[in-house]
DNA sequence: AAGCCGTGGAT
DNA sequence: TATCCAAGGCT
């Protein structure tokens, strides 16, 4: 029974995969990395045309590796943590570096490169060079997680996770890969956190969750987070004003962005540590 | 190992 | 309007 779940997952993919365009043919290993590290945190559907953008501009590593980092943070733009950007750019320094410009092939070698975490380095295995690994995110947390019938998943990925996710693949690489994508394509769209689309759901027929009645979990599935007035608020405050100034800006100009003076240094100096925001002579600029 | 780290759309 | 959530990683 579970060993047929992976060709109800890989068939129904094939006929409903999204036409994103990482997954055109001749996407290389550096444009699935990118996809991945834009995707951590961020909606597909605003990823997509950012990374046409920078797969544009910076087509090998080496290329994005040869710029400021400010020129990762700017064009990373409104994607959020710009830390990503920072990370990413890291990596095409180390890949360019240590790697001849070729995206590692071993999960090893992935996940020392900065950003690239469990989840990122096994996507890029798979989908990139087409390795049989688990893909473990949110969505394929969740629908492992209800085919066992519980609602949903824990708050972080555990190796119990990923044993459970490996179970559910192939012995077969590519189909493998396949199927990784496909219960990554299911979570996103059919068996969604708040409103999930059972009757149209492939797995339906071997889902202990929607055998026993699909109940939702009553709180949020993670630890709801503050923002307004944050630190991470007023950092991106200060952020999106670097962004756009076409050079150093004095602190003053720094002063609009929220009304109090000690969050506002407390953010700043922390963006200065992170690497995110260079400081010139009194004035601030991206580095 | 909880908490931190942006941004915007949906409900 | 407020909350939830979205292809997580790092410390």
């Amino acid at each position: 029974m579970t060993d047929d779940i992976w060709r109800l997952a890989a068939d129904w993919f094939a006929e409903n995969a999204r036409d994103l365009p990482w997954r055109r043919p001749g996407t290389t290993p550096w444009g699935v990395l990118v996809s991945e590290v834009m995707s951590q945190q961020t909606p597909v559907k605003r990823v997509a045309p950012a990374w046409e953008a920078w797969l544009d501009r910076w087509p090998t590593p080496a290329d994005l590796a040869a710029e400021p980092t400010g020129e990762a943070i700017r064009m990373w733009n409104r994607l959020g943590y710009p830390r990503r950007a920072l990370r990413l750019h890291a990596a095409a320094v180390a890949i360019a570096t240590d790697h001849d410009n070729q995206v590692p092939t071993t999960i090893a070698a992935l996940e020392a490169l900065p950003g690239i975490g469990t989840y990122t380095a096994r996507a890029v295995a798979a989908f990139a060079h087409r390795q049989r690994h688990p893909v473990v995110d949110t969505n394929v947390r969740r629908v492992v997680a209800r085919l066992a019938g519980r609602p949903d998943a824990g708050m972080a990925t555990t190796p119990a996770d990923l044993r459970a996710a490996e179970q559910l693949l192939p012995p077969g690489e590519e189909d493998a890969a396949v199927t990784s994508a496909a219960l990554m394509e299911i979570g996103a769209l059919i068996c969604t956190a708040r409103a999930p689309s059972c009757a149209e759901c492939p797995l339906a027929a071997v889902c202990e969750w929607h055998a026993s009645g699909e109940e939702l979990p009553e709180g949020p599935s993670r630890k709801p987070q503050k923002y307004t007035g944050t630190d991470r608020h007023v950092r991106g405050l200060i952020m999106a004003v670097l962004r756009e100034a076409d050079l150093p800006v004095p602190r003053v100009s720094l002063d609009g962005v929220w009304h109090e003076a000690e969050r506002r240094e407390r953010a700043l100096a922390g963006l200065v540590a992170d690497g995110l925001v260079a400081v010139e002579d009194e004035r601030y600029r991206l580095p």
